[in-house]
DNA sequence: TTTATGTTGAACTCATGAGTTCAGAAAACG
DNA sequence: CGTTTTCTGAACTCATGAGTTCAACATAAA
């Protein structure tokens, strides 16, 4: 077995240690040395489980992205099965994924795949695979359903997602001020009411 | 005088050529000395105008997000004088937002923005005078007159303005793959219709 | 031409951090 | 228990890049 080493299996524990590092100082200025010291580990065994500083990122970027993916899917639950108050569910779909982008580690995510998609090329295929495309697919499928179920205009389901996506994150990111404000619980309650009526004048039948 | 020296003004270049480059490698890869390259002038030059590579690396930020900041600005213009097609003054506006939001050194600019300000916690005052919040206000004058003039739901022009820029440039930041992939115009286009579409059926008057 | 200022290239110092080495400790396993 | 595997800490090499120094050079103004 590979499972189970002479101590325990410490690449958990570094790979999120890694994340942490990289979230706080970026990648250029993180050292492996701190990634060791938060992870509660020394040095060399670090490059025991990563023979990179580069692969090291790699994974922790790629562990991060499918966390953040699983989460927002999971926000969309309430809609497979919405009452007889659409609008309503809408509403607490787009509060729980305000909530969720307002999280400091996913704000973190976000910047670094933006500062280092240069540097790192390869990158672009985790936001590929664990991207808010994933997410928009998602909705595109829940709205796909309503629209056959006659609750919404049957026009086009990926349109109306990504519109949906792009009228509750929006704003978010515009008031947040680059993730820096922390927004309190009854503005994001505003911009998920705004985004909602806005997005059922548009598609909501009657 | 301090704006003519013993050669030509070279600060203009050097902060260019600055920009260029930590567009390129983001803040700590790029080199002082790549910078001096890129501007055409010896290392020592560029430490005659800025103390240090991180006051180099402000100043030509901020030049960077003013010059960003008046284009925006600029591209509302249309939005002063409407003929009767409100809808396709809106969307040829919105068709200038997402082709000056495609351009190359814009997209460096908001990721340097992104991976820096946990670095550099001052470049937000950068964002907050020359971001698009900016934008934003500049918008919501216009749509203010026109809700005045009964051409506009005349309830909050703020966020009309916000939820406007959020429909055109939301998909976009979907649809881009990070700034990575380059849209072709006839997607743009489709982008912006889609965006007014859905902003006319929420806020203009019959 | 003289003077003051700015520019140049090259060589320099110095701190930082990636990645390695190694002898020894500690845990798992028989 | 002994063996094997992994972890540890400290010290090491080595490349990179920020910032400086300096003597020679160019330019504008006097």
């Amino acid at each position: 077995m590979s499972t189970t080493r002479g101590r325990i299996d410490k690449r958990q524990a570094i790979l999120d240690g890694a994340f942490t590092v990289f979230a706080r100082h970026g990648y250029a200025q993180a050292g492996v040395e701190d990634v060791a010291r938060e992870a509660g580990v020394a040095k060399p065994t670090v490059y025991n489980h990563m023979t990179d500083k580069a692969t090291l990122f790699r994974h922790a970027m790629r562990a991060a992205a499918m966390d953040a993916l699983d989460q927002r899917v999971a926000a969309l639950a309430p809609l497979a099965d919405p009452g007889d108050d659409l609008p309503a569910t809408l509403e607490a779909v787009a509060l729980t994924l305000l909530r969720l982008h307002t999280d400091s580690r996913y704000c973190a995510l976000r910047s670094l795949l933006y500062s280092e998609i240069t540097h790192f090329p390869d990158i672009l295929d985790i936001v590929k695979e664990f991207g808010l495309d994933r997410v928009n697919q998602a909705l595109a499928d829940r709205l796909a359903r309503l629209a056959l179920a006659g609750r919404l205009r049957t026009t086009d389901p990926d349109l109306a997602a990504e519109q949906f996506m792009a009228l509750v994150l929006g704003p978010l990111e515009a008031r947040s001020q680059m993730g820096t404000r922390q927004l309190e619980e009854a503005e994001l309650a505003g911009i998920a009411r705004a985004a909602v009526e806005t997005f059922a004048r548009a598609w909501i039948v009657s």
